[in-house]
RNA sequence: CGCGGGGUGGAGCAGUCCGGUAGCUCGUCAGGCUCAUAACCUGAAGGUCGUAGGUUCAAAUCCUACCCCCGCAA
């Protein structure tokens, strides 16, 4: 088929991959524009960009679709189908018309659950004991549009966000790899999304990684594994700010909060405890507890903030 | 030129400001103690102190350049 990819995040990569490899027509690859980012402000591709770029795809990266100008453009390349995936961008509606068979979007969750930015973390912070991928209709509601097809996986005591971020795009992919072919030959009808049960994923704000002591273990637990890799999670120790990157909930331990427990870095929290099991000090590379305990005296009743 | 931290035996750290015998907590190995042990005691092996120059009688430490890792901020 005959095909654009608009997309930018690292989750729609798998999908533009997949989409190659199947001997598609990818006519045209929208991505954000580079930006300055990372450490020393260089200028860089969005990781899209860059595997566009690898696969020898023609990229273009339009700051707003809004205008005439791109929009004919896009009409002009004739498209069956446009693929999006967290492209950042909005689509107005001339450009959700202009392919033969529409947009489709690849959205990481079971809409209408968790429509928005920040759907696979927010499954994890809310507790939720599954969540999946939604290959949708494009319509000019965010993330409202019909469902073509939707799988489902679990989320356990010790998804992460990562883990389950890479699990999802290459389930993305996967599922509209196989979307695309059944759409053209009519053999896919689309659903419309349950009238209930729609939340929204709010972004996430960095503010979000601060641990504090007063919640309780499993849910600061959640939290450890949902802020994976960004924003993360972290507290004081005395000046210095400590990432916590993998911790164990302890629900039937308890103490003051903040308080270290024992000598194995165990940490009361709001009702339970937290053993810490990978850390990371400002500056440092990631490191077990075991480790850095060696390089550290911390003592029974030190105060983490 | 966004701000900043760091590269020291296998691991984690101190020592660097105020040059002068390489240190701490572990790990490893050997021996001892013990009914026994991840416990305790004794001993040993293991390091070109990121790289290359420079200053000096002498450099982990001071100067210059470069490489690598990371935190913050975007």
């Amino acid at each position: 088929m005959r095909l654009a990819f608009m997309g930018s995040a690292e989750l729609a990569v798998p999908a533009l991959q997949r989409l190659a490899d199947d001997g598609h027509d990818i006519v045209r690859v929208y991505t954000q524009p580079p930006r300055p980012a990372g450490r020393g402000h260089k200028v860089r591709p969005t990781p899209l960009h860059a595997a566009a770029d690898r696969l020898g795809l023609p990229v273009v990266t339009p700051t707003s679709l809004k205008g005439k100008d791109e929009q004919q453009a896009f009409a002009g390349l004739r498209l069956d189908a446009a693929v999006v995936v967290a492209y950042s961008l909005l689509l107005p509606q001339p450009i959700l018309d202009a392919p033969r068979l529409g947009c489709i979007n690849i959205h990481a969750s079971l809409l209408p659950r968790w429509r928005g930015a920040a759907p696979i973390q927010r499954a994890i912070l809310a507790g939720d004991t599954g969540t999946g991928v939604t290959i949708m209709q494009m319509e000019a509601g965010l993330d409202t549009g019909p469902m073509l097809l939707r799988r489902a996986v679990p989320i356990t005591k010790t998804t992460t966000a990562s883990a389950l971020h890479d699990e999802l795009a290459q389930l993305g992919a996967d599922m509209v790899g196989e979307v695309l072919p059944a759409l053209e030959r009519g053999e896919i009808t689309p659903t419309p999304q349950p009238a209930e049960g729609s939340t929204y994923a709010k972004k996430l704000i960095r503010d979000e990684g601060r641990l504090d002591w007063s919640w309780p273990a499993e849910f600061l637990d959640r939290r450890v594994r949902a802020l994976n890799p960004w924003p993360g999670v972290w507290c004081m120790l005395g000046e210095e700010r400590l990432k916590v990157l993998a911790v164990e909930p302890l629900v039937s331990t308890h103490g003051e909060a903040g308080k270290v427990l024992d000598e194995h870095f165990t940490v009361a929290c709001g009702a339970g405890a937290l053993r810490f099991l990978q850390v990371q000090r400002a500056g440092k590379a990631p490191l077990s507890a075991v480790d850095f305990l060696r390089g550290h005296k911390l003592g029974v009743g030190d105060r983490l903030g």
